[in-house]
Parts: structure tokens; sequence; C-alpha cells
DNA sequence: TGTACATCAGTGAACGCGCGTTCACTGATGTAC
DNA sequence: TGTACATCAGTGAACGCGCGTTCACTGATGTAC
């Protein structure tokens, strides 16, 4: 098979590549010539498209915050559907509504980052990209913004016991970073025995919901 | 100034070294041979002592280790000695002793992330190194071995209500990492008012006794 | 419907570079007698 | 105290390699008339 010239979706294809090359040979191994091998065509088609290596990068990096925003935007979804049908009354269930959603922003994080490794690693390597670059930026804006409205809304459900919300995005953040980093290095589970993440991040969120928030938030 | 032919402490300069170029130019923009040039000596004299790139970078890594422990080691004894001199019933003590340490292994292990970023950002580039090396992985599990041991004496002081060690394990050591890591990412810093990490993370850890063991922390 | 032309997408050769590793070597140090 | 010799520490040249970027180019597509 052939490939015509015009290859139809080149910086798909590209971004597609620097995914499978993160995951062959790591972050450091990822080479501009490598990628173009990987999408079949010559190794300066890339630079048509992202100009530079650092261009591609953050390219990739943008699509781990839309993906990151759509999968804590799936599990939200899915949270409240299954809140709304158990609620009898409203306000109760805004208030169980607003800690629920907290945990399943942290579930869709980790969900992410372990569905997506490739991006998530890219995602936090800045010196390997052009953190100025506007696109990059708003990505990462609109997916941080889902965890501060979510905080925002525990806050007004009076969720937070006193504590200022920054506090709280920046534990919750924290705890769920360093679950999804820990697991994808590895160091995380070769020294314990729950071998699902899924269920290890459901844990883990619904306990900081539980104690921190003192509220249940299993769906 | 000239350099004698012997060096007195090679494999020491050379570690510095590395973390000199850590942070200058990245984890992946570091060379053997930059290194060996940081080091005054040929690019060659490297290989006499770690043999391989990734021997120097295990090298390393297990320094960090080693830091680390004495960094959570460091705030473990100045915690207890705060503690002791305020305690008046012993049970009493002990019961908040064991949540305080957890705390104060929480600030030690960002303590040490912040004074020595580019050893924590080596010791989780799995990929760079010879994971399977000795005295690597003995220096990982005296590390790890600190935060078990707390939490074992939390769970003797029934400070973990019902909560398996484990799941307590991965969620203060996740809380901790992720802090450390997305502080030294920078995309934390950039979104918060509190400037100050170790204050942050005192604030951390301390919610984190507060609410998931129910104990105060602070000294 | 056909033709000229502009624009877009991808090519391939060339550039200069720094890299990790190997290896025969030399300089320095220590030890045995 | 001196000498021979082994061992250790660091050198410098050489190797082959893959890299990112540039640039004049060609093939393909679309648009104006």
């Amino acid at each position: 098979m052939t490939m015509p010239y015009h290859h139809g979706d080149l910086p798909i294809a590209l971004l597609d590549a620097v995914r499978d090359a993160v995951a062959e040979v790591g972050v450091s191994g990822v080479s501009l010539r490598d990628v173009a091998r990987r999408a079949g065509v010559s190794h300066s088609a890339p630079a048509h498209h992202f100009g530079t290596k650092a261009g591609l990068l953050t390219a990739f990096a943008t699509a781990g915050y839309q993906l990151l925003a759509e999968s804590v935007i799936a599990e939200l979804t899915a949270s409240q559907a299954s809140h709304a049908s158990h609620a009898r009354h409203a306000s109760r269930a805004s208030r169980a509504d607003a800690a629920a959603e907290l945990a399943a922003i942290g579930r869709g994080y980790v969900r992410f980052a372990l569905a997506h490794p490739a991006h998530f690693e890219v995602m936090f390597r800045l010196d390997a990209l052009d953190p100025a670059n506007g696109e990059f930026v708003a990505a990462s804006e609109t997916a941080y913004a889902l965890l501060l409205a979510a905080i925002e809304r525990c806050r007004a459900a009076g969720r937070l016991h006193g504590r200022s919300p920054e506090l709280i995005a920046v534990s919750a953040w924290s705890l769920v970073h360093g679950l999804a980093a820990l697991w994808i290095s590895g160091r995380l589970s070769e020294r314990i025995t729950e071998q699902d993440p899924e269920r290890l991040a459901a844990a883990v969120t619904d306990l900081f919901v539980a104690t921190v928030l003192r509220a249940n938030a299993s769906p």
C-alpha cells in the first residue's frame, strides 16, 4: 500500500505517533524523526504543521488537557445521573452532590492519566514545551476551572467546614496527581496488594470526601 | 588552578555535577559529557566510576533516597522532641505522637523534594535508571519503611478508624508526592496565593491528619 | 468545460552537532621486600 | 631507605549514530475566469 502524497490528516497521525513513541521509548527518547517515521512521512513533514519539536509536544500536551476535561466531565455526568435518580429532597441532594462531584472529578483525573499516560507525562514536562502557547494555556485553564467550580459548590453547600477553598483545591489536586504519577511510575503498584488502579482511585477519593468533606461520595 | 591527576573524590563531584546539570537543563538535557565537563574531568572519566550513564543516574537517585530518609528522620526527630516536652500522660502522648509522626513524615517528604528537586525528579524517572540495582532498591525500601512504620503506629494507636493501612499509606504518599511534583513543575504555584511551599506542605499534611486520623498534628 | 495560476502539503539532501561507549595509554599511588 | 612492581584513576582519540532544523524542490489541490 502506497501513501498518497497528501496524507489526509497528518497532524492527527503525528499526535498519535507521539503517543506511541512515548509509550515505547519514554518522553526523553522521543525524536521528531522517530515520530515522522511512525506516521510514515518524511522527517521534515512535522515541521510543516508544528514548526519545532517543542511545538509538536505542546500540541500533544494541549490535546491531553482536552482529554482530561472530557474524562472529568464524563465522570461528573455519570455521577450526577446516578445521584439524581436517588435523591428525594433537592437541598439534601445538592449538598451530597457537591461532595460527590469532587470525588467524581478525582476519579476522572486518575482515569484520564491511566488511559493516556503519555499525554499525562508530557503535560507536566514544562521544560520540553512552549508553556506560553495560547491554546496550551487555555486548555489547561479550562481543565482547572472544573476543579475550582466543584470546590465552590462544596463551599456553597457548607462542606468545607471553614477550610479555605485554596487548601481544599491543593489537597485534592495533589492527592489525585500523586496517585496517578506514582501509579504510572510503577513505584506504587509494586508495594501494595490492590492492583486495580480504578478501584484504588475510587477508594482514595472516597476517603478524601468522607473525611475532609464529611460526606458520602460513592454514586 | 590546575587539577591534580587524581581528583580526590570524583564520584561525589560527579554527583554534584549531575545535580547542577539537572537544575540547568532538565533531566532529559543531561549528558555524561556535560556532567564530566562540569566536574572538570575528561568525558570518559565517569565511566570509570559508574560504568554507563544509567549507572551514574542510578547512583544519583540512590543518593536521593538517602537524602529523603534523612529529611524525614530530621522532621520526625524535631516533632517528637517538641511533643515530648508538652506531653504529661504517656498514653495520650503516644496517640497524638503517632498522628503527628505521619504529618512530620509528610513535611519531611515535601521538604526533601523542594530542597533537592533534581534528586526528586531523577528518582522517579525509572526509564533512565537501572531499577534493579541493589543499592537503589535498598535505599528506596529503607525510605518506604519509615512510612509503613509510622502508619503501623497509627493503627496501634487506634487512629486509622477501621481503614486499611494500605489505603492510608497510598493516600498519604500520593498527597505529598503530588504536592511536591506539582510545586516543582510550577503548575501549582502559578494558581494559588500561598507562595511558601513549606507552609503549604504543613497545611496540607495537617488537614490530612486532622480529618483522616482526626488528630491534631502541629508540633 | 477547460485552462492558468496560486496555494498548500510533503520530500530529500545537506548542515553541523553532541552524544555514549570503547580502548590503548599515561600519570599517580601504594605495597612488598 | 630504596627499589620494583602492581593497581588504581583519569586521558584523549576514535567510532558510528541519530538528532533538529533549513531549504530549494516537486506533487497535489483548489480557485478564478
